[in-house]
DNA sequence: ACTCAGTATTGATAAGGGTCAACCTTTACC
DNA sequence: GGTAAAGGTTGACCCTTATCAATACTGAGT
């Protein structure tokens, strides 16, 4: 916690060392006490291999996590096994707001390839965000923003049919992967089709039937788990009408 | 804001004037003074008819708005005239988090009967919460309520049947009331079977013919809006296994 | 390089729920 | 109080997606 001081503000966004997630998940406008303070909070990140859960459901909830590297999955499973993935989160996004509620979390958190995270203690941002006002703002903000995208899933859910479910699907990532400096159209899924499937409601049956049908169509190309997108329009006239449907 | 000074803290919940807000969304824990703060920062409540908006999405977010009596949906629209009913919110329950995110609503919210609610303008709600920690910590654990709900909601949407879903819609509903000292299972339904199946991901038809089938193995009694619910284990049979998806 | 388990594709068939339509009931409004 | 509009029920039929099954591919580990 060091080069700070030699830095320029507006360049923190690429130098801080300890973890990225100032750059991605937290406000701009903090001076450099207030860095420095969070500096103190932000605990040094944890490496989860491929498949490790980072958080159980029912488990005490002490901590968000944000993905530095890496791919997690959040579901929620039913006692008789069914699972609902809740959503996928890359670089940058935030895990674990769930659990604030009860004080126990209420989905499990799982790294779909290795993966890097840094710990928040809840209570000491709580805290923190009470000097910050910044901070603390932004913290709603990002509550609110996972209430939002809680809610286009439910559109998808509820409303729209196995192609466009897809079809948001795939550009909901693109816009995403396109957002953090990777190609957008040329991508490789880190999820299986399963849980593709249990994400959009879908057996995985479907969802490859479905990415076949749009290869067929010349829509994308699929090589397992590498796609490319290669007529974003007509994916985009699919859902035209559906939209807002599209997460994060 | 005058009586606070003359009745115990305790009693606080069921004497308050202006608002029963206070009663069923915010924390106990705070003090006369605080209570009184809070007091300056809430505006009376605001009377709405039956199928008037609260909001509509794409308005300026200026405040949160909880039910004092009646009831309310919130729905998202696609530009295709698709619309999908994200909840039903009644007496004590919050409208309004999506806002925060962007600073517009993201969904409409529409009184189902002659409703009041408390206005909540957020940025004098954020500001005390930075004095009053419990406040804030309130805050926090209401948007994670939300977005455990909607985690739940998903579930139902993405794994559950028909049957299953309306029934898990039914006890949900009854749970709710129960909380709020109205009876369990005999209840009038305020939104309509199409504002039901939007909910659930189902069609209006699909609802009206399972309420029958319920009817018909004796479940509950079905009276146009008028619900009766008779075997209550077996509808609790119905969803074991997907459950956890009991939302709010 | 080989093997086994997990993952994906594709086909045939079935079921659940959507769609269309007719009819009935309630509510709201003139 | 009568009439129109909205909401609800029920039936027949069809479409989408689930289910079951056979086969193939991939990749991790020996």
């Amino acid at each position: 916690m060091s080069e700070h001081n030699h830095i320029p503000l507006h360049s923190l966004k690429v130098s801080c060392s300890s973890c990225s997630l100032r750059e991605l998940c937290l406000p701009v406008g903090l001076n450099r006490e207030e860095m420095s303070q969070l500096d103190t909070v932000i605990r040094q990140s944890r490496r989860l291999k491929r498949g490790e859960y980072l958080f159980h459901s029912g488990e005490s909830f002490k901590s968000l996590f944000a993905v530095r590297t890496g791919f997690f999955k959040t579901c929620v499973a039913s006692q008789d096994g069914r699972e609902q993935v809740t959503g996928f989160q890359m670089s940058g996004e935030l895990m674990g707001l769930d659990g604030i509620s009860t004080g126990n979390h209420s989905c499990d958190a799982i790294a779909l390839e290795d993966s890097e995270v840094c710990e928040l203690p809840f209570g000491r941002m709580e805290t923190l965000s009470r000097d910050i006002p910044s901070l603390q703002h932004h913290f709603y903000r990002l509550m609110s923003r996972e209430i939002v995208r809680d809610q286009n899933v439910m559109l998808l859910l509820g409303n729209m049919k196995a192609e466009e479910r897809i079809a948001a699907f795939l550009l909901n990532l693109s816009q995403r992967l396109s957002t953090r400096g990777f190609a957008a159209n040329d991508f490789i899924l880190r999820m299986s089709r399963e849980e593709i499937g249990s994400f959009l409601g879908l057996k995985l049956e479907t969802v490859s039937r479905t990415l076949s049908k749009f290869q067929q169509q010349g829509w994308i190309a699929v090589d397992h788990k590498h796609i490319q997108l290669v007529k974003v329009d007509d994916l985009k006239n699919l859902i035209s009408g559906c939209s807002h449907a599209n997460g994060h």
